[in-house]
DNA sequence: AACATCAGCAACCGCCCCCGA
DNA sequence: CTCGGGGGCGGTTGCTGATGT
């Protein structure tokens, strides 16, 4: 069966990166309309993308729960035993890991864990690349989480696209689980916190909007704390389902 | 300071599955 | 039962910033 393939470049469908004023017709027309079709969606929003693209943005990106970055040591253990028990199913991973995307967890693999979990030897890279790999892997194994983020965090302000990224720092400062932890989130937080990220949500839950949200939507913005998007009650969540996973990866090895 | 290389991540692409007509 | 549309998933690509030379 042959399909006609869901973006018709023909049509002039834009490609590539979102910009902020895309991000806010997207997340106030799902707002008010929620998002019963996605083809049907973007002609409806006035977008010039294509249902997949706008899917795509709206679940891994700008839904409210939506945590980014600055995975915790647990959630790196957990996905590295999801993985090895479910191979990649990403998206059953990521439905073990409450406000994380399977977009998200794929990248988060293939450029750290995949490396901690079958380190090779490098053929090709010079001894001082090597030992550049090999201090980068002490630093991960000795102060999680990863510096790497950091890095790209403090350049959202000048993006086009601006993450809601106040949900991943929030999120760090709820899942960290050492005081080492926590010395790196203070100087985060306060030295790199995108001031954009607050203007940003509250513009997009205005009152204007949120008089006709559906009930789900209120269900997720009140579960936001300001400008944070996890709660002990999502911890407790993973670790609920941590523990049904590994309790029943025991049985089956059994 | 300039250039090369690497790493991280957002987004696209194509396939598969499910469900309704 | 078959077909077709829509959504979801996993693999891959390409851009951008960081780091090294």
């Amino acid at each position: 069966m042959v399909r006609a393939p869901c973006c018709d470049q023909k049509m002039g469908l834009k490609k590539g990166p979102w910009t902020h004023e895309e991000d806010q017709i997207l997340i106030n027309y799902i707002n008010l309309h929620g998002h019963p079709n996605w083809r049907a969606l973007p002609k409806l929003a006035g977008l010039l993308r294509c249902g997949k693209s706008c899917r795509l943005r709206w679940t891994n990106y700008l839904k409210p729960d939506i945590k980014r970055g600055n995975f915790s040591r647990e959630e790196e253990e957990t996905i590295i035993q999801l993985h090895a028990a479910m191979g990649n199913r990403w998206s059953a991973i990521a439905a073990k890991l409450p406000g994380r995307t399977d977009n998200e967890i794929k990248n988060v693999w293939h450029t750290h864990l995949k490396k901690r979990v079958n380190p090779k030897p490098n053929k090709n890279t010079s001894k001082v690349q090597q030992n550049v790999e090999e201090s980068k892997e002490d630093n991960l194994e000795s102060s999680a989480p990863f510096d790497t983020n950091l890095s790209t965090q403090t350049s959202y302000n000048e993006l086009d696209s601006p993450q809601p990224s106040s949900t991943s720092i929030s999120s760090s400062i709820t899942t960290s689980t050492n005081d080492n932890d926590n010395l790196w989130m203070e100087d985060m937080v306060f030295d790199n916190f995108p001031e954009i990220d607050d203007e940003f949500w509250s513009e997009v839950f205005s009152g204007e909007n949120s008089g006709e949200l559906p009930a789900d939507v209120h269900e997720n913005i009140s579960q936001l704390p300001s400008g944070c998007g996890y709660d002990s009650n999502v911890h407790d969540d993973m670790d609920f389902w941590f523990n049904v996973f590994t309790r029943g990866e025991e049985l089956t090895h059994i």
